[in-house]
DNA sequence: GCCAACGTTGGC
DNA sequence: GCCAACGTTGGC
């Protein structure tokens, strides 16, 4: 059955528009276990995403993409120079994994985390939540097409 | 730039 | 296995 989530990126670092130039992208660099096995463990093919902007200024989510490869070894992991790079991971353990990512839309406007926190309709999604500081969470069907909806509308 | 919240590390 | 110290995230 199909899935939801939202990931969150830095746009500085990796931005909606970034996703749209590339058509498609490996999101590497996850470094912490739960959103780990949540790659691992609970994501598919065809499963959509809210694409959010963390650390922005209005943090938000900013568009719509998809799960276009399920989780394969983060390779940057043992690449010495890359930022990522962990030294525990070998080939037989790899330890971090990624899925691959496809852009599917970009809202007009960005539905910001003020306005995700002003609709009881989205009571108990993750990312409003005080301390949340997982990068990929789970969402519930009703509020990504509430959250979907809200981008699609507006002008 | 600040700092609260949270995860990880390492000494014991 | 506890927990203090430290590092990171991410809103403000």
């Amino acid at each position: 059955m199909k899935k939801y989530w939202l990931m969150k990126s830095e746009p500085n670092a990796y931005s909606i528009d970034d996703l749209e130039n590339d058509g498609k992208t490996p999101w590497d660099g996850i470094r912490n276990y739960q959103a780990r096995n949540i790659m691992r463990d609970d994501m598919n093919v065809g499963d959509e995403v809210l694409f959010y902007h963390s650390n922005a200024k209005p943090p938000g989510v900013i568009g719509l993409a998809k799960v276009c490869k399920e989780s394969y070894p983060d390779h940057t992991a043992r690449d010495k120079k890359s930022k990522y790079f962990d030294p525990k991971a070998t080939e037989e353990n790899p330890i971090w994994c990624m899925v691959d990512v496809e852009f599917k839309k970009k809202f007009k406007q960005i539905v910001s985390l003020d306005e995700l926190k002003n609709h009881e309709e989205l009571d108990g999604l993750m990312v409003i939540k005080r301390g949340q500081r997982l990068s990929i969470q789970p969402v519930d069907p009703e509020h990504f097409k509430f959250i979907k909806s809200l981008g699609s509308k507006k002008k």
